[in-house]
DNA sequence: AGAGCGATGGCCT
DNA sequence: GGCCATCGCTCTA
């Protein structure tokens, strides 16, 4: 099964935020690096709203949270525990401060390239395909994502968003995002009903 | 199969 | 100083 190769124009990113986190579902992800194409459908988001004590945009804009109030459709890379990044797509009109996160990937095209970005050097056995985007911070690994991509646009930079495929399955499970304490019973968590590379039921 | 926890650093309730 | 939109390992079953 191969990709759709259309890239998703700017004005699908200046609709509601709930409306685009479920929407994204399907969709692909791609990065054409230099080391190679790496591809990855999307099957879990979650979304974080300007009126959402959840949201790193809700106390106002600082230094970090920036690209939040950019133009839609560029991305929100931000560093998480002293390791990691996890990587959002803009959402809503410029100055609004919304954003979905990218929780898992379906990986597509590029598997051994992931795989090399994934594998801990001291693991003998190599990753699962289901374990390679299952998680924010495992696919921003595993696609090469980079915090210089931070603020960088989504149809015209190497990091792209594709059309899904008509034959994407249409069941979403809607429920509570993950790693939070404030606004934690707020459903604004969405996956592919069946698809076992959520990162959790 | 689930709970606990350490790693690790930028950013502010 | 304490918090964090995480991950993978270890410990108890």
């Amino acid at each position: 099964m191969s990709p759709a190769t259309n890239i998703i124009a700017a004005d699908f990113f200046n609709q509601s935020t709930l409306k685009i986190a479920k929407e994204l579902l399907g969709c692909y992800l791609a990065h054409y690096h230099p080391d190679g194409i790496t591809i990855g459908k999307i099957v879990e988001t979650e979304a974080y709203l300007s009126n959402d004590p959840a949201c790193h945009a809700a106390r106002g804009k600082t230094q970090r949270n920036e690209a939040m109030f950019g133009p839609p459709g560029h991305a929100y890379i931000y560093f998480i525990y002293g390791m990691y990044f996890c990587f959002n797509v803009v959402t809503g009109p410029i100055e609004t401060g919304e954003a979905v996160l990218i929780r898992a990937l379906e990986p597509v095209q590029g598997m051994e390239l992931m795989q090399q970005r994934r594998q801990n050097k001291k693991l003998a056995k190599p990753i699962q395909l289901h374990q390679l985007c299952n998680g924010p911070a495992k696919l921003v690994i595993a696609m090469g994502i980079e915090k210089y991509q931070n603020k960088s646009c989504l149809q015209t930079s190497p990091l792209q968003l594709l059309q899904k495929d008509l034959s994407t399955p249409k069941k979403i499970i809607t429920t509570t995002r993950i790693g939070i304490e404030q606004g934690k019973a707020l459903p604004y968590r969405f996956y592919l009903k069946d698809n076992s590379f959520i990162s959790k039921k």
